[in-house]
DNA sequence: AACTCGCCTGTTCACGTTAACAGGCATGCT
DNA sequence: AGCATGCCTGTTAACGTGAACAGGCGAGTT
């Protein structure tokens, strides 16, 4: 019971009994038992993120920050990524984060599919969402409508008549909400609003959106929904001998670490994935700690970062 | 007792027993405490991935790997990462998953310092390096000198007189394996050996190594330690109007997946990091089922993909 | 009928910790 | 002297599970 209350640090025990308990636990190697202690208290003082992809830069950064944040608050951090993006796998992954009970989650899961299935998930457990859309539990995410519309507004302001779109694919809230953006932008400033063409996020699928609006000549801005499109667009036009900026201006989303270093240096939109990441950890410790489950949604605002792939058209 | 036997799915009990239980289980919502369990076995069921910068591209794939093939055989993973690369920060990552006992650690942790620090790790857990160089644990590794070698000779092959070298930061088994391998091509083929550049595996760095490199003109082949550092490089020699593959030929390392969509496509040794990460938890779980800490090396043979920054001088 | 055997189910206890309570002892006050 | 008080340390019980052992009961054997 003494080495106990040296553990938890409480004043009640002399500093004598201390130090002799804290030279035998050094001499012993002794550790405190986490099973006896979650056991005894109810407390695993773990937590779990469930996440698609984890390879991606997004969930990566995040996941990152979460970890750091969280041990340094005494929480572990266990993770579980989804196979698929369907409602099982993600009920399969929740499930094995439960089992080894967790006292929280985080879910990185920016598709409507895993929304649905976040509306299932258990009510008896502090979760929160990043990237969620419209779920029923607190939310962080960046503005994506307003980095979109920023984007696109930069477009118009160096002059081009309106601006082309390469979305993301459309079960994704981040790629709905960056369309929704850029279809505001244009409405408001009476444009055309062009067809736009739909990708994965890969690099090949912008390559691809890409040589698609090739045979659309007069446009002359694109507002590629991520980097890594932009790269494969940057790709296709660099082939098809149309120079970037002079011939069409791009502007991606994300501002992964080699975007400054495309050819041309990528003017796009930065996400502060990391603190997307510290501010998911907070608003799920206020539930760990007690509160209720609101539906709190923290909106963080991205930054647009223009380097040299968008200029006036020539 | 017979719920345990249920759950743990032994034989000795009845059909009709099984059913009960079973109809019980999900009518009460009923899941088994880890914790309790934990305490009366001893194991934990739960693994530990410390890893340094886990948004590269490399240490994300392969704890993806980890926690996909892990979930498979039921165990949990637990993160801890290095916010900066040196003993004591491993140290304490290290004892962060130690104190949640994980049965076995997997340490994704390429520096020199690490491994040495790994040395001094407590020897009563099961332990596996990735990319731990001489470490004195079981390792799984990709033949980094191999990879290196076989980018230097197809330069060669093509009719380069020489070939330079942007090397990763020397702190790193993987460059200095990388060196290695390159240094032993040139040597093999007695070819002149230009003094190598050093970057630190950023774009940013690569864009400045070959900076340093333009001032060399009869250099018409550079061998970059990664892809990261080599859109760096295509970067740099882009701006000074050095046409590539035509004036300069570029081998990159690792083929992330924007590789093939670089200006140009980039020639690259493809690393198999899913496979690392699946091979090292086949090895952590030898150890953790009881096999003795051996000093078994697994390693994995890169693969050259050709693209189009390699070509025969002009 | 008495016994053995196999099949199934139940009982007891231990795992290591912490909450709650008990109690020893020195100090200071009446 | 008697007693209350505060400070510290010790005792007991409980958390939920599984190992080990106990035992009931029906079927088959002698």
């Amino acid at each position: 019971m003494t080495v106990s209350r040296v553990i938890n640090d409480q004043p009640t025990v002399s500093q004598v009994t201390r130090q002799r308990v804290l030279a035998a636990m050094t001499e012993l190697g002794y550790r405190p038992n986490v099973a006896a202690r979650a056991l005894v208290t109810g407390r695993t003082r773990t937590l779990g993120v469930v996440s698609i992809d984890t390879t991606l830069y997004g969930p990566a950064s995040m996941l990152l920050a979460i970890e750091r944040a969280a041990r340094d608050i005494g929480y572990a951090i266990s993770i579980a990524s989804l196979p698929s993006v369907d409602r099982r796998s993600f009920g399969e992954a929740f499930e094995a984060l439960m089992a080894q009970a967790v006292e929280g989650i985080i879910a990185i899961t920016p598709h409507t599919s895993t929304t649905t299935a976040l509306r299932h998930a258990p009510k008896d457990i502090p979760v929160v969402a990043v990237e969620g859309g419209r779920a029923p539990v607190p939310t962080v995410a960046v503005d994506q409508r307003l980095g979109a519309r920023i984007a696109t507004e930069h477009l118009l302001s160096l002059g081009h008549a309106t601006v082309g779109h390469i979305a993301g694919p459309s079960d994704w809230h981040e790629a709905q909400e960056r369309e929704r953006g850029w279809h505001d932008a244009l409405t408001d400033a009476e444009r055309e609003i062009p067809e736009l063409v739909r990708g994965d996020w890969s690099p090949r699928s912008g390559y691809e959106a890409a040589r698609k609006l090739i045979g659309r000549p007069e446009l002359t801005a694109i507002f590629v929904a991520n980097d890594q499109m932009a790269i494969g667009a940057l790709r296709a036009l660099s082939e098809a001998a149309i120079a970037v900026p002079e011939r069409v201006s791009i502007v991606g989303f994300d501002d992964i670490p080699e975007a400054e270093f495309f050819t041309p240096p990528l003017t796009t939109l930065r996400q502060e994935f990391g603190e997307v990441g510290r501010q998911s950890l907070a608003l799920l410790m206020e539930q760990v700690e007690g509160a209720p489950r609101s539906r709190r949604r923290i909106v963080i605002p991205p930054e647009l970062i223009v380097r040299e792939s968008t200029r006036a058209p020539y």
